[in-house]
DNA sequence: CATTTCACCTGGTGGC
DNA sequence: TGCCACCAGGTGAAAT
């Protein structure tokens, strides 16, 4: 569920209310979430405060006042919320924070795809560059690395961090590309209006507080509105915004693709 | 190596 | 109403 504009819109949300707050205690974790496994979340966080909470990629990084950091990833499902400490628990809810003042960070993910990562002093696993930060020469010698089709290449986050299968397709849209162009055969134009395109509508769906499908929300449990504004995600059939053309579905390296064949010719 | 496929989970939806 | 197949924002391991 969760790309970029989701994770920022929760951090956005989340860390003015919980940043220099001190973590009274760790409840209700679930180990098999834990990576690496078996280490033991509440000794770590006994004592410390809440330093930072930001995102980098796909991922809420809390940085505690020794300068540990732990990461969460909200896989598919995830919900990271704060509420009050009687707020009745959800079921899959797999760690809550209980912070000074009587709140509680909450970390919901019915399917589990999502992790509670320890990183202590460590440096994040490779991910790639950040797309708002992304200048096109970059994207251009990441893309001219692989001949995967471009809209596989996005999804890698190794590659460039943070976009998902709803802002690939949004992104190649704007961008007038179509997703089964091979990434390496892509013309220097056609990256520069694909950085262009990646960046405005990162931008749109973080002004829209993100896209809800089904699951998301933010660190208030307010769904975001950019959904209403996709142009092709789940708009299989429907007509295209520019043309009128039927918008077009098919499956590429495993994910639902979808883009116009007229506005997206190549 | 690079690339592709598939398994990991739960739950909602739509067809019969 | 019930059952079942299919689908879902992600990612990493296994297969090719």
């Amino acid at each position: 569920m969760p790309e970029l504009p989701e994770v920022q819109t929760v951090v956005d949300t989340l860390a003015p209310l919980a940043v220099g707050r001190q973590i009274l205690r760790a409840l209700h974790v679930r180990n098999d979430m834990l990576k690496p496994g078996g280490i033991d979340l509440f000794s770590l966080l006994k004592d410390r405060s809440v330093a930072a909470i930001q995102r980098r990629a796909k991922r809420i990084v809390f940085t505690l006042d020794d300068r540990a950091r732990f990461y969460i990833h909200l896989g598919m499902t995830g919900q990271l919320t704060l509420d009050s400490h009687d707020t009745p628990i959800k079921t899959h809810t797999h760690l809550i924070l209980q912070l000074e003042g009587g709140r509680q960070i909450r970390f919901v993910d019915p399917r589990r795809f999502g992790a509670i990562v320890w990183m202590g002093l460590d440096e994040h696993t490779h991910v790639g560059p950040e797309p708002l930060a992304l200048r096109p020469d970059r994207l251009g010698r990441l893309l001219a690395k692989t001949s995967r089709a471009i809209k596989t290449a996005l999804l890698d986050q190794t590659l460039i961090a943070g976009i998902g299968n709803i802002y690939a397709d949004e992104a190649l849209f704007i961008a007038g590309v179509r997703p089964t162009a091979r990434a390496c055969e892509l013309k220097p134009d056609d990256i520069l209006r694909l950085n262009r395109a990646i960046k405005l509508v990162l931008r749109r769906a973080i002004r829209a507080g993100g896209s809800s499908i089904r699951d998301y929300v933010d660190a208030n449990g307010a769904r975001g509105s950019f959904q209403e504004r996709h142009r092709v995600y789940g708009r299989e059939g429907k007509p295209c915004a520019n043309c009128k053309t039927p918008i077009q579905r098919i499956v590429l390296g495993g994910r639902s693709t979808h883009f116009c064949p007229t506005c997206q010719a190549g």
